[in-house]
Parts: structure tokens; sequence; C-alpha cells
DNA sequence: CCCTTTACTGACTCGCGGGTCATAATAGGA
DNA sequence: TCCTATTATGACCCGCGAGTCAGTAAAGGG
């Protein structure tokens, strides 16, 4: 009978290809370090991965997908509110879940962030799905009159993942968990001021009153 | 007496090498490939440059010690203007001329992105000095009373640096020069009206008016 | 023209690291 | 315990590309 497989030795190959890639990049990451860290031999790593770059493309790509799973789109939203004070704390609970789970995975977004040459796509998909998820909202506030028709919608949208996006860089290059929910909470203040109509700006300013009443801020 | 060196040969090479980085990436990039676009042979590529990461570096710090140049601080600036209506059309003409920098300088620019491994202190300099100029002139709004206070210096430096240069990959990617103009105007309307006290707001209001008038935009 | 010094050439060297493969080890069933 | 099929090992292979260097070319002066 065939010897089985250790069920782990896949799972600590991709645990380790992940740091050594966030660590060094995918050019200078070697499969003999990976190996190293997983505590197996160069030859057991092709009889789990085909190659370096499968590797990669696998952590990648999940990484990808469950961001793309994180980030729902308006039709993906049930029940989406109608009343600009409860636009305003969806808005802010959306961010915070999304920032919750980048910084989860900030040693994948640190990959991200230096990949290169044939792999640049990679990183490509990951902004335009950022982009592409801001244009959608956009389009929907809108339509429902909370945001100014004279920006368009696509300068809007690169202007707001761009922002959202150094953002994440900020947060993953902090020592430690900085305070993003703050962040998050000036962020899209000043969104709101810069994009939407007087409706929507007269509801981010009692959504910050409130949250200073709360945290006992003056 | 000694044989001469072609004065056009080191031109040559660092304009090929340009193109090829631009293209390739660092890593993907080959020394044969930018000798041979020269018209030079390997041997002499290496009579001019020590190494492929000595030009690489000249390509690049060349590119951002223009950049520092073409990016001035607040203390750089003579003849600051104090009106708001003035301060506006300061802003504006100064994101137009930085960006036309950027758009003749393209290819450099798609070669900071690419940065990987030990060179991307290259891109993070890059960044850093678009972020801690923003934050300088935020800094100086804000004294101005032109600048809201609730919003921190350091998250309005990121949105705005990393909004910008959302804009600037998305112009360098397109086939051939977008109406960056027209961005940069909505730009700075979103960001002033997001970040500004009501008196810069209107100030926005009546030079947005103004420059529609001129355009002959309804 | 010859001489000298340097630029230039391109075949070659050599180290690196992804991937291979002969051999050893082991899990599980009889 | 033995047998079988598969996992696992790590020395080795081999292609790639940065960099080298023996030989050639050429600029400029005498």
């Amino acid at each position: 009978m065939a010897r089985t497989a250790d069920p782990r030795a896949k799972i600590e190959l991709l645990r380790s290809a992940e740091a050594v890639f966030a660590q060094k990049g995918l050019t200078a990451a070697r499969i003999e370090e990976i190996t190293k860290r997983a505590g197996l031999s160069k030859g057991a790593f092709y009889l789990h991965f085909e190659s370096k770059e499968a590797i990669f493309r696998q952590v990648v790509e999940s990484f990808l997908a469950r961001c793309r799973a994180c980030m729902l789109s308006p039709d993906e939203v049930e029940n989406l509110p109608g009343d600009p004070a409860e636009v305003v704390q969806f808005c802010h609970a959306r961010d915070v879940e999304v920032y919750e789970f980048l910084w989860q995975n900030r040693a994948i977004l640190a990959i991200l962030q230096a990949c290169e040459g044939e792999h640049v796509y990679l990183m490509r998909a990951f902004r335009d799905e950022m982009t592409s998820n801001c244009r959608m909202w956009i389009e929907l506030w809108k339509k429902k009159g909370l945001f100014r028709d004279d920006v368009s919608s696509d300068v809007a949208a690169a202007l707001l993942s761009g922002a959202y996006h150094e953002l994440a860089g900020k947060m993953i290059s902090a020592p430690k968990r900085p305070p993003i929910d703050e962040w998050l909470r000036q962020a899209l203040s000043v969104f709101v001021d810069g994009l939407g109509t007087p409706t929507l700006s007269h509801a981010i300013a009692r959504f910050q009153n409130r949250l200073r009443v709360s945290k006992g801020i003056g």
C-alpha cells in the first residue's frame, strides 16, 4: 500500500512561500529558502507544486478571490440603505470590514505591491478591482442623488481607489496595527464632503458627532 | 595618443536602458538587449557603467532629482498667494506643471512602478517625496485657515498623494495623452471641497465657473 | 607611415537557482 | 514480518545572463 502524503506538507509550503515572497518578492525568493523554512526538501516541493510560479500564483490568486468576496458590489448587497445617515454608517462599516481583512492579509498585500514583469498583471488586477468596485458604488450614489454629477465617475473612482490604496499601504507598513478606524472615518468625511451633495455632507457631520460622543471625545 | 570615446555611446546606452527597463523592469531587462538597442557591444557597456545596477540607479535617480526640483515645497515658492481665489489658481497651475513633467517622463515613471526587491527603496522614495510635499502644503493651508483642522495632516497627505499618484498611473497607462487638465481640475475641486474651509470652497466654485466660461462649456 | 593608448568586440567563464532523478524511507495492507 | 506504491531526499544537471578578457580597431600625435 502506498505511503500517504504528510497532510501538513502542502500547507507548510504555502505558508513558507507566502512569508518568503512577502519578504523578498517573487524574483529573489528561492525554492531552497521556502523548503528549508517549511522543513522539507527541494524535491518534495515539486511533488506538491509544478513550479515556483505555480505556487506564487496560488498564493496570490486565492487572496484575490477572498478579496473579491470581501469587496461586495452594489448588486451583491441586500437591503441597501436609502437614508443618508444610514448610507454613511453603511459605508464606514464596510470600509472597516475591508481594511480588517487587508490587515489580516498584509503579508500578501506586500507581495502584491512588489509584483514585477509578467506578474504585474496580478497587481494590476487587484488595483483594477478596487477601482472598478469604487466606480460601481459611485454610480449608485450618483443615481440616488447623493453624489455630485460634475466629477466624472472615472476620475472619482481613480481618486478614491488611489487614496484608499495609499491608506492600505500606510497601514501595512506600520510596525503595529495603527488606528485604522479613525483613518477611515476621516477619509470618509473628506470624500463625502468632496463628492457628496449637501444632503450627504450633513449626514457625515452628524455621523462624526455621534462617533465622538460615543468615544467620549470632546 | 589614445583613442577618444564616442561621445554618443554613453547617451545611447542610457536611452536604451531607460526604454528596456520601462518595458521589462530591472530583473527581466538584459544587458544584451540594451547594448543591441544602442548599437554597441556588451563589452563596451562595461567601459561606461560598472554594472547593470549602476545604470539603473543613474536612470532613476536623475529622474528623482528632476522630480524633486519640479515639486516645490512652500518655502521654495516666492510670492505665495493669500487670497483664496488666487490659492486655487496657484494650486491648479502647479498641478498642471507637475503632471506635464510626469507625462514627459512617463517611461521612467513606469520603471518606478515596477521596482522590486532591493530597489523598492527608489519607488518608496518617490512616493514619500510626494506625500511629504503634500503634507507641507496641507500644513501651510491649515495655518492660513484654508484647510480644516479635524483631519490629521498625515491622513490628508496620504489621501492626496495616493489619489494624485493614481491619476498619474492612469495618465501614463493611456495610449495617448488624456485630458489631464480636466482631471486635475476635478481632483482639485474634490479635495478643496473635502479638505477646505467654506472660504476656500467658495473660491473653487468660482474658479470652476470661470474655467467653464473660458472653454465655452455650458 | 608608425606608434601608443584607449575604445570596442564578442566568445567565453562562472555562479546562481529552478528543476531532475536515482536512491532511501515509510505508510498501510496482507 | 514482508511487500508495494508512493513520499521524500539532496546531489546533481543545465540553462541563463552578468560580467570578463584576449584580441582587434581606431583616434590622434610625431
